[in-house]
DNA sequence: CAAAAATCAATCAAAAACATTCATTTACAA
DNA sequence: TTGTAAATGAATGTTTTTGATTGATTTTTG
């Protein structure tokens, strides 16, 4: 293939594409990573792309990824923890849903289970899986502007089409009493009825939730399994004797 | 062979496939290297085309990189133009069905009307729907990961639960014959739904469908109002006689 | 924070493509 | 036919391109 022939290969990928893997550009034009190396190297001389690490994007682009990297930088070490113990339940074969939110985004990168099927009901989720080739169904429903997860009665009625192996479920609030919480009841009906629709169900929450609680409520604590990243043992004890209950080690 | 033949058929082979190799000469031109590589050098002194490494490649392969930007830019306007002119049927108080794709994406900075109601299956519409602070519904469904489009049972059953005052819809054929037709009869039938479901349909198409037919058939022509930019009169004719066409003005 | 993995730049030798030269062939007019 | 100029193809040494390798750097992971 000849240079002038990859060059616009390379530029028409991007141009289609907005960000290209240095990778994929190895894959589409049969040449080897030193090759695409140098033609990024050149086009970026020329301006006609800049040089991302691990591939090229076009000259201008937006920041979106920007905000996202801003808004996650916080709690999210404690998150990744529990959402990879998390993605440990999920087997081969398993059908699963995965609520909106943060925790539960986390736990993508980490789905290797082969043949799996997700749904779910965050629109963000989906690049995320996409990105790993898993096949994926959206709930319907109402857009919640400020989370981008899908609510109200199109939610449910495309929920209760489907059954799950498992689920995963975040939420605000875990209380011995009170059971699990969400501010929004929108949102709680909707984590509610999949954590009916599933055989086995998991809460995700940081050691913030815990022992708090919110307006509306989701489920009771015996309805799910829990996975949080800290808990002392006096309180263990309690939580145990009422459900399942997983500390991930830091 | 002539050297006047050998030019011509170089030049040929060049405007047809924009980079040619110079093995591929000396094969078309059953001639030696050493010809070739003289031939090229005279036409490149005479600025009929331009020596890369390997070959040759077409004088202006910069502009018309350019020009592919352009085109795609140009496209962008045809489409943008219709998507403008789409954006005008729709009306306070309106419940529209959005299509997937990228026309009626460009629809959306002209929505103005107030108290509308948007309801999609493009999860690439969400950000601009929610950016205007529109009231959005998503369908539910299998993502498509080529256009992320929401297709299937799940879409077509959310679907059914709503009925709209208006909706539009891309296509990629349209023809006297065979109606409106796209690619992915999955699609077609999301899109064939909302246009039962609609009062009154608008199917955007810009020239370069018109008279096409594709695989899977979404609905006959007197089914919806057509919005397309170009039309020379004897086909309006034709249409006109068929279904209602509005053709947009430069 | 440290280890591991991925990506990167720099270097080098092999392969491909190059310009140049020269002997031979061809075209064509004398 | 013959002379001459243009065109051709082969041979030469040079330059460019390429892919592999190395160690450095960045990013991800635990």
């Amino acid at each position: 293939m000849l240079t002038e022939e990859r060059h616009r290969l390379i530029l028409d990928l991007l141009a289609e594409k907005k960000v290209v893997k240095l990778q994929e550009l190895v894959e589409a034009t049969s040449s080897s990573e030193s090759t695409i190396r140098r033609d990024l190297s050149q086009l970026e001389k020329e301006k006609k792309l800049r040089r991302v690490h691990g591939g090229a994007a076009l000259l201008h682009q937006k920041r979106e990824e920007l905000s996202v990297l801003e808004k996650s930088t916080k709690n999210i070490q404690e998150k990744r923890m529990i959402a990879q113990y998390a993605a440990r339940f999920v087997q081969n074969g398993d059908c699963i849903y995965l609520d909106a939110g943060t925790t539960t985004l986390e736990m993508i990168p980490y789905l290797n289970a082969k043949d799996i099927v997700v749904v779910t009901n965050g629109v963000t989720h989906l690049e995320a899986l996409l990105e790993k080739d898993i096949p994926t169904y959206l709930l319907g429903g109402f857009i919640k502007k400020k989370t981008k997860a899908l609510i109200g009665r199109g939610a449910l009625n495309s929920l209760e089409n489907y059954s799950f192996d498992k689920c995963f479920i975040g939420v605000n609030g875990i209380h011995l009493e009170y059971g699990y919480t969400t501010p929004d009841p929108e949102e709680a009906m909707v984590k509610s009825l999949a954590i009916k629709l599933s055989r086995q169900a998991y809460v995700l929450a940081d050691h913030s939730k815990m022992n708090e609680s919110t307006f509306a409520k989701i489920a009771d604590l015996q309805d799910a399994t829990i996975i949080t990243d800290e808990l002392d043992n006096e309180l263990l004890e309690l939580y145990e004797a009422k459900t399942a209950i997983e500390v991930v080690k830091k």
